[in-house]
RNA sequence: GGGCGCAUAGCUCAGCUGGUUAGAGCACUUCGUUUACACCGAAGGGGUCCAGGGUUCGAAUCCUUGUGCGCCCACCA
């Protein structure tokens, strides 16, 4: 049997073929997989992608490590599940469109009407969501489609109808007035996290107010003063706390109570601040602890409101210049510091300045106790889960991250003034309300016109795509719920921990009481060459469809997975494609040349087959190991390390020694063949389509859906010993090699080679077609055991060149080496035992410390015992 | 202001809980190839592990201070 390989693979030509292969398979529908009743589930929910936007080399990372995950679950017999969708972006979405509308019909939101809007919205989505659909599957992500999900169809309108409800009626969402983040021209309220915050040189004016004089950048504000602060230790101002003052405005004389605040500090300006509640975050705090009435001034236009005398109907910052050129000629201002720098708010789509209000809006409460979750409030759950290690982070230093914020986090305002997304579910009806999955019966009434925020849908992911709510019924999962809830890991970028992470906890703890997840894997950003992010602005950015036009998925991949560690950025250029591409092409190569065989063997890959010579020894030996050493740093997400071992493996051990001796020591067929299985079952995970398409030359079955192979305990010295002895093999060619290079004998040359080697005569005896034939060009070769000579060492005699391999594996010296590491070994062993017995930390360090210690004290007795047995 | 991270070869990075002579890929130098692969092979050069101090029999690794980058959070009236 003789199977043809074309000799350069050419990704491109095949990989959409092999796509629709395990598509039409059905083996990503993990309910077709063949699999025992017993067999574990494993899922991942994709974290969905922004439909706006292409996808950029940061999804192709996602895409690449999520999908490595589970192919490796799938091989390893797991009931694995990756669930694909899409995020609606509401904001984000909205926006794009308007400005898509603006330019081409020259209307604005208003223009058109809720409706007409909503239209264009759902049209321009079509479009986008299969660009990213389609990017995705050239990735080879081996979603199952059948289960796909958006953030807003019908389905999971349902569900946040459930869920806002369920959270009503419970009282954790409430309405309320509350100071918030308000972009003026968006119409919208934004969370804290998407207020941005901008270092610039503003004026900073120092104004007479009353006995004062103090230092403010909106003087505008001053119409809606109800007090003024000092700090409470100020020795300055004592005597004038709790005083009623009259202070002298543009629009006449007004009233301020002074208040003593810690929140004032004492060196900035005069250590005096006039106090806005209804206009500032500070000021607001501030007021609240004393009992302050608010004024509000300045309208969601963010111009100034009817009670503003004639500056009402401006814009704050023509305010502001009116009112700072009437206070002058009042000689109400004391001086001006130009260049004043500050940070200005700005919102985050459109850079408006951004007003802080006072706001009607719903809120979830974080802080409100829940009776389904033992009286305890969703922060308290949400930090309890991390605490037990119920949740766990890769890398751990983010899960401080994660508990620190939560320990901060305010009440969630989740109302957003835009027509795009999840309509809030309540109704009014004059003074009446009513929240519920369906509008209420009877006339008059009028849905809340607000939507929700983006991230209370994804907030439901996990559980929103497995049919909540209707495979939860009396606090009982059924169906995909029950089955693929909680799922194991969530893998996305660090710093959407707290955006998205921290919400789908506190939802899934808050509708099914348990995490909906038990583990997450943060990944860092793909930057440019220069450390940069990569945008589409700045140019900067690689198309990953592009480079998978050009190199092939699997470079893609791999150039992601390796070099490239959990929770770090990592600068990244074409150039690591390229290389991945060369490893892609050996792979290929490899496969090629021990399938090109004229007498191959078909093997069951369970059996390993028979050595007969030391390299056979030593190959089959490497390959159990790097199964053993991969298997478990993909188990330990360390994706990076376990490509290097395969890697280091595939090309260096496989491709560079044992394929070479292979064309010397024949007869090879049944190990080649049992080694490119194992090494295609592996590689899978990493590249799927050349593996596959590999597979597919000599095999009927899929790939995708084989075994995982399995490895015996490694039996260390053996292995050690066949190491050593074939390194010795390797050394003397090598040498050889360098001798015929650096005494420039020409390569044609036949070559005599004499080996004095004593006690070693035997290793190199049985492998001397190798010494001969392995790129040495050695005629005739002579082996002697002549120790007196050559003082331990071997000594290779090539034509007239004497070669001396000193120190290096002579059983003289190794001797020694291994008896150094012995006593070396006893000494910490004693030193050990005296730290344990004698220091004071036992009995005051924790217990933790201690049986560390004693555990290494352990490992050094191992390995000493194995080494003693080396020796013999 | 609070917190986190990074600093190792020319470049991109590994280096787990301290243990022989600090590794890989790219780049570089030399040599080679009718052979599975030039998307190749062989050999080689190149590092005061940012700096100072400390702990230890032993420090790239642990502690401390400093310097230089990067990020997150809070936000200054």
């Amino acid at each position: 049997m003789k199977h043809e390989l074309d000799k350069i693979y050419i990704p491109s030509a095949g990989e959409l073929g092999t796509y629709e292969k395990w598509e039409k398979s059905g083996y990503f529908n993990p309910d077709n997989l063949d699999l025992p009743e017993s067999a574990k589930s494993y899922t991942i929910v994709l974290p969905p992608p922004n439909i706006t936007a292409k996808l950029h080399l940061g999804h192709s990372a996602m895409l690449a490590i999520e999908d490595l995950i589970i192919r490796y679950k799938r091989l390893n017999g797991f009931r694995t599940l990756w669930i694909p969708g899409t995020d609606h972006a509401a904001i984000a979405t909205q926006n794009v469109v308007e400005k898509k509308i603006l330019q081409e019909q020259g209307k604005t939101r208003h223009d058109l009407g809720r409706e007409a809007l909503l239209k264009e919205v759902w049209s321009f989505l079509e479009k986008t969501q299969g660009e990213i659909l389609t990017q995705t599957r050239r990735m080879g992500a081996s979603l199952d489609w059948s289960r796909l999900a958006f953030t807003l169809d019908e389905q999971r309108q349902n569900a946040v109808k459930r869920m806002f409800k369920e959270m009503y009626d419970e009282g954790v969402i409430y309405r309320g007035e509350r100071m918030v983040n308000w972009c003026p021209r968006c119409h919208s309220t934004l969370a804290d996290d998407e207020v941005e915050y901008k270092e610039e040189k503003a004026k900073l004016y120092w104004i007479k107010y009353g006995p004062f004089v103090l230092a403010t950048s909106r003087p505008e504000t001053k119409l809606g003063d109800t007090a003024v602060a000092v700090h409470p230790d100020d020795t300055r101002y004592q005597h004038f706390i709790g005083q009623e003052l009259d202070i002298e405005g543009v629009l006449g004389k007004f009233q301020v109570k002074v208040v003593a605040d810690k929140a004032v500090e004492m060196d900035f300006g005069s250590g005096v601040i006039k106090v806005t509640p209804s206009h500032s975050f500070i000021d607001n705090e501030i007021a609240e602890r004393h009992n302050l009435p608010g004024k509000k001034i300045i309208n969601e236009d963010g111009e100034m409101m009817a009670n503003c005398g004639k500056y009402a109907g401006m814009k704050t910052a023509v305010a502001r210049e009116a009112i700072v050129s009437d206070m002058q000629a009042m000689g109400l201002i004391d001086h001006i510091d130009e260049d004043y720098i500050h940070n200005s708010a700005r919102c985050y789509r459109c850079d408006s300045v951004i007003e802080p209000l006072p706001s009607e809006q719903w809120f979830i409460g974080v802080d409100k106790k829940i009776k389904r979750l033992g009286d305890k409030s969703l922060k308290e759950r949400a930090i309890e889960v991390a605490l037990e290690n119920k949740i766990t982070f890769t890398p751990d230093r983010f899960k401080k991250r994660y508990i620190d914020w939560m320990e901060n986090l305010h009440d969630w305002c989740i109302s957003r003034q835009i027509w795009f997304g999840h309509q809030i579910p309540v109704w009014y009806k004059d003074k009446e309300i009513y929240c519920g999955l369906e509008a209420p019966t009877g006339d008059g009434w009028k849905q809340d016109e607000d939507t929700l925020d983006t991230w209370f849908s994804s907030g439901m992911w996990t559980f929103s795509t497995l049919g909540w709510p209707e495979n939860y019924n009396d606090d009982k999962k059924t169906g995909d719920l029950a089955k693929f809830h909680p799922t194991q890991v969530l893998e996305t970028g660090y710093e959407i921990i707290t955006l998205w992470v921290s919400r789908m906890i506190m939802m899934s703890l808050f509708a099914l009481d348990e995490v909906p997840f038990s583990q997450v894997y943060l990944h860092g950003m793909v930057l440019d060459k220069d450390g940069k992010k990569m945008s589409k602005s700045k140019g900067n950015g690689i198309d990953p469809l592009e480079m998978i036009e050009k190199y092939g998925a699997d470079a893609v991949r791999l150039s992601l997975l390796m070099g490239f560690t959990p929770g770090n950025d990592t600068k990244f250029s074409e150039d690591r494609i390229e290389t991945k591409r060369n490893f892609v092409n050996k792979l290929w190569n490899i496969s090629r040349f021990v399938l090109s065989s004229d007498n191959l063997v078909e093997t069951d890959t369970k059996v390993i087959p028979q050595a007969k010579t030391l390299a056979d020894k030593w190959i089959l030996n490497a390959l159990q190991e790097t199964v053993a050493t991969v298997s478990k740093n993909l188990d330990e997400f360390n994706f990076s390390v376990a490509a290097d071992i395969l890697d280091n493996f595939t090309w260096n051990q496989l491709a560079d020694w044992y394929l070479e001796i292979s064309k010397i020591e024949k007869n090879k067929d049944d190990i080649l063949i049992y080694i490119l299985k194992q090494l295609l079952i592996i590689w899978h995970p990493f590249t799927p389509f050349v593996t596959e398409k590999i597979w597919e030359s000599f095999n009927d079955n899929l790939l995708m859906v084989e075994k995982w192979p399995q490895f015996e305990n490694i039996d260390t010295v053996n292995s050690k010993n066949i190491n050593l002895d074939f390194n010795l093999i390797q050394d003397i060619v090598v040498a050889i090699r360098n001798a015929r290079s650096l005494n420039k004998i020409e390569p044609a040359k036949k070559l005599q080679a004499v080996i004095y080697a004593h006690g070693l005569e035997k290793i190199l005896f049985d492998n001397q077609e190798i010494i001969k034939n392995l790129k040495t060009g050695i005629d005739n070769l002579e082996i002697h055991s002549d120790g007196d000579k050559i003082n331990g060492a071997i000594a290779i005699v090539c034509g007239s060149v004497e070669i001396y391999l000193l120190g290096a594996i002579d059983p003289q010296k190794e001797k020694e080496r291994l008896t150094k590491e012995k006593n070396n070994l006893e000494k910490l062993i004693t030193l050990q035992e005296q730290k344990l017995a004698n220091q004071e930390f036992v009995g005051r360090a924790p217990e933790k410390i201690v049986t560390a210690e004693k555990e290494k004290l352990e490992n050094y007795k191992k390995d000493l015992f194995k080494i003693n047995q080396a020796i013999i």
